[in-house]
DNA sequence: AAAACCACTACATAACCATGCAGTAGTCGT
DNA sequence: ACGACTACTGCATGGTTATGTAGTGGTTTT
């Protein structure tokens, strides 16, 4: 999205009053931000026009009725185009991630200053992804392997081959194939695979694997 | 990684002289910048205590020798309390990803001035994530479901149950018991999972639901 | 009412996988 | 030379999965 000519427009959704309104003066006060509308709630939002007005809505998670993360689905249903940017004050796993994968562009804890809630609101709209610095550093560290005292047993090279080659769901057959051995040398490492792994499974050694990053998810 | 009494001790590693020279006279200019070393390669690095003594070292991917991606891998082995930052011009997922897979703490592209870059040493000092923008962006759409014309056709609920039962290796039986329902259900369900997904086994199924992004890998 | 859709249930069969067990050849260390 | 280790190769067997086919009951649409 490119920078528009005229204010970024946001729809703000936050059930603190006090907060709510604080955003509407600090943005009342800046010439390239335009409030169109702010709301207690995702019900109160949705049952205007104010959202599909917007360039960015800046919500909370914890809302009555519709939780920030629905409402947030909604609106990536609805309004493809609008970016959302979260600001909350979880910071744990399960409501960053959901958020995110949810679809929202930005994640703010409830921390930041006004200053820092405009330059991300600018942020988001110039292209990026506005985080908070330690859910950056938590977004960043999901991709990367576990502390080394969760690997028992690290993979040797051919293992870590086999093993991302099951992720792709490849046969033994299609595996022996490609790495030119026989059927019977595939089992081979994966018997290993799954003693190092304590797994039983392929499904199983792909879950753990991904878990302890040894291996990606496709991108 | 609390913020330290003394200066935080940057080592560079950018085989650009001009841009190298250039972080050294920026950060010589900043009093809680402290440059300890200065190299055209990782290999040169090394053969130094630099990186040892050092909090950040800001490197560029295309290098001389042993690339940015292997350095920072040899530099987590070795000193992993070392935040690494990547520097480049690489915008690719490939190489991002590479990057951040490997344990970079930010990534920047050449193009940030040099203030940003200060700001992103200070940022990855205090334990966040410092990325240009569009990194970001990238790094979040990562989590989020392709777009909308990849999907031939949504899973329903039950399907995605299943699928994300699945992908934690659990057999049909377990699935079965755990849905309340038989296995020729648990079956069903399968079927039309690999139908929509057009794939033929649970590992495909898998790997498919991983990169449409229906699933996400255990965190 | 009939058709379409959804969520199951069931049986049969072939293919693939997981595991037990054994052997070979090459490399490295004692 | 011998033992330990690695990376295979092989056979046997049982378990699990994938696919073909058919049916039931409930709900919604035509």
């Amino acid at each position: 999205m490119t920078t528009p000519p005229s204010p970024i427009h946001i729809t703000i959704i936050e059930d603190n009053r006090f907060i709510r309104s604080g955003w509407e003066v600090t943005f009342a006060g800046v010439p390239d931000l335009h409030v169109v509308g702010a709301f207690e709630s995702c019900e109160e939002a949705f049952a205007t026009t104010a959202i599909e007005g917007s360039d960015v809505v800046l919500m909370d998670i914890q809302l009555p009725g519709m939780s920030g993360v629905d409402g947030l689905r909604h609106i990536r249903k609805l309004y493809p185009r609008v970016a959302v940017v979260m600001c909350t004050v979880y910071d744990d796993d399960q409501h960053v991630f959901d958020a995110i994968c949810a679809g929202a562009v930005g994640y703010l804890l409830k921390k930041a200053t006004p200053e820092e809630v405009v330059k991300a609101i600018r942020d988001a709209i110039a292209g990026g992804s506005p985080m908070t610095p330690t859910i950056a550093r938590k977004v960043i560290a999901s991709f990367q392997p576990k502390k080394h005292n969760a690997i028992a047993e690290e993979l040797t090279e051919r293992e870590h081959e086999v093993l991302a080659k099951m992720a792709e769901g490849k046969s033994y057959a299609t595996i022996a194939n490609e790495l030119f051995i026989s059927v019977d040398g595939v089992r081979y490492h994966i018997r290993n695979i799954y003693l190092k792994l304590q797994v039983h499974s392929r499904a199983e050694a792909i879950a753990e694997g991904l878990k302890q990053r040894i291996i990606q998810p496709p991108r």
